[in-house]
DNA sequence: AATGAATGAGGGTTCATTCAT
DNA sequence: AATGAATGAACCCTCATTCAT
């Protein structure tokens, strides 16, 4: 058997509670406790918080990174190159996130309070460990999204890829919040789907609008 | 009401301190050490952290609308009506934010922070003094933006308005980290100016991209 | 006023602690318990449970310190050079020794286990505090010592020194032990002086032992 | 009867740990990794973590008592009595402990560590356990002792053993930080043999030395 | 107005031991 | 005979806050 009971429990605790609170405001005892185990247990099958940290973002990346593989195989067979078009890519980016949150509830959220935590200092090793594991994974997906961007220097296309990320990551940490928002001033449901399907055109439109064209003069 | 020195040191070395490691990581021993002052001396003051970090904000919010109201003042004059472009409103926000940031070397970063901070939960508060002391000056230039995007719903417009925010929010928080980034793998060193200008085509077009293309099949 | 009250009880039960059990074996919850002080009332004073035992350590080494100083001076004032012998200076050692122990109960005792701990690993930071602040006081004594030994080489003299000094250690560190066999085995109460004084001839003779006569051999 | 293989392992493993690191440093998680065992194996073994240190003694025991019996005949045949001198006697026990150490690498060090257990408190039952099963072994070797030192009284004698056995343990016990210092010092590598001949014309002049020629002044 | 001192609550981690199989 | 899992107790430390002056 892959694991414990007690270590079963604990992981899903903890990914409640970290998607909900986020990491480092969630304590190792508001853990164990909503999980109905010792307090040692998360030591004894984890080493550490960091390492329970470590094991509830592999639950989430390795389905993530399947799904992504599995994608671009099956877009690789069914499409003549000449049509890979970016909104492609990127809704078959968000299919790939809505598939995982749905086999696990809190995906989602924690996929983005991973990415979140891994651009903070101090979280060298969280980078680390998240890089060397998937890192080269995302690379052919990562490749394309370039080719069907506006042509641009690498260091261009480095800066642009993180604001769309920050997009992504900053509206979904934020979804609770601004889907509250709405509600009070659309009276409107907010969909996790629909959000996401908003972003493609935006994102879309970010990565292929051509640079340089003004700049502000300095003050 | 002039404040007492020792509020002022201590205003001055929480600012640098909170857009350095942000408000929660930043602990009051840092605050206060830092200000050459006694621990007890921000609850004596200030009441509490949070009434800190109000009275930090506020120093920032200040100045930083006040240039946004000049700004508009100033495009109103330098512009006939129907110039007005996207980039040109959004360049005009980067250089209002830079301005602010020149007079008081933490602002930019604090902006940010602030921003972070507000959207998250149990900051209700924070959140209802920033909107309601500064929200309502901010409205003529949304309308502007408004009037530059592609034809959309209002939530719709909503939404993307928080995409384009997310970008923002996310880059600067974490500037310090893409920066170093940046520098190790392109050897290029980043400048904020920069950075801001970069962003500008790219949420210009985001803003003006034509929605709704695609809708991708739900699982 | 030099210290506060709490900080002076925390010492007191620190010190008293200490030279029962042990640094290592005492805990910050029984000297804080003692003290009848809040537990983090150490960290408050003294940073950490190291930064303690050096503020006891210090207590304890600088009256020490001073009263060799002063018996040097005295003892060169006092006597014809011709005249030193080596018992003489190992007796003004011991009378140090009991002096200070018997301003501070127990002095000794901590004296002792501070050099026990100073000699562990992982003990780097107090051994090199130990020896950047006391190490060049005692230096005008070692060398009188050296003075009075047997011929022989820096290396010799720097084991002989050790050999001699863990007789004193190990002595005084299984002091209460050592008196309990003694009262079961002759029924005679030791006490501390005499002990000192006994081991006088004894380390005297070893300093002053010629070496090198025989060599077992090897295996 | 033949120990399990587990049981086997977990001593090898907890012997070199303990010589290494001392009993109380070594955590029974160390051992069980190092043996390649269960953490649960040495309670299933041994009883307790207490249990296992007997038990190590044990193993080393037996064979350090039977090298003094060995080495006492030996003496008894190589030498005619009226020639026994002190120094011999010492360099036939530093040869036994050296013979030891040979057939069982750790055995020196155990032996240290053991005995600085043993005066520890709340050790009485080891010391007990190991005084009751070669405290009478090594009668004769002491009585051998006695008649080499210098005239003195019982308890005299009872000090002096303890002066030089303090000697020797605290010697060897922090013989790896010693001879680490030595090496800064002087560039030049200790090794035990070299040590233990040292320190024979040390302790043979103590133990030798006339007592009592002075006596400080009670301050 | 200001501060040194003190505190209660809570943080993550480590340990030897025991339980269930 | 052996072990993976689990645990209770205890560890040192940090925090924002409050008290007494």
């Amino acid at each position: 058997m892959a694991q414990s009971k007690t270590a079963k429990q604990i992981l899903d605790a903890a990914e409640a509670l970290f998607a909900e609170q986020g990491f480092i405001e969630t304590t190792m005892r508001q853990i164990t406790y909503n999980a109905n185990v010792n307090l040692a247990a998360i030591n004894y099958h984890f080493g550490s918080k960091q390492g329970l940290i470590q094991s509830v973002a592999e639950q989430f990346l390795r389905p993530f990174s399947n799904y992504i593989d599995q994608a671009l195989i099956e877009r690789a067979n069914m499409l003549d190159k000449s049509s890979v078009k970016m909104e492609e890519l990127l809704e078959l980016l968000m299919r790939a996130l809505l598939r995982v949150d749905q086999e696990n509830t809190h995906s989602l959220l924690m996929f983005t309070r991973l990415l979140e935590l891994a651009y903070m200092k101090n979280q060298g090793e969280l980078r680390e460990f998240i890089i060397g594991r998937y890192g080269s994974k995302l690379k052919p997906f990562i490749t394309l999204i370039r080719a069907q961007s506006a042509l641009m220097e690498e260091d261009e296309f480095f800066w642009r890829l993180h604001f769309v990320m920050g997009s992504v990551i900053f509206t979904l940490s934020n979804f609770t919040m601004l889907s509250a928002i709405e509600k009070k001033k659309f009276n409107s449901e907010a969909e996790i789907e629909r959000i996401l399907h908003r972003m493609v055109p935006v994102l879309s439109a970010g990565m292929q609008a051509r640079g340089d064209k003004l700049y502000f003069s300095r003050l």
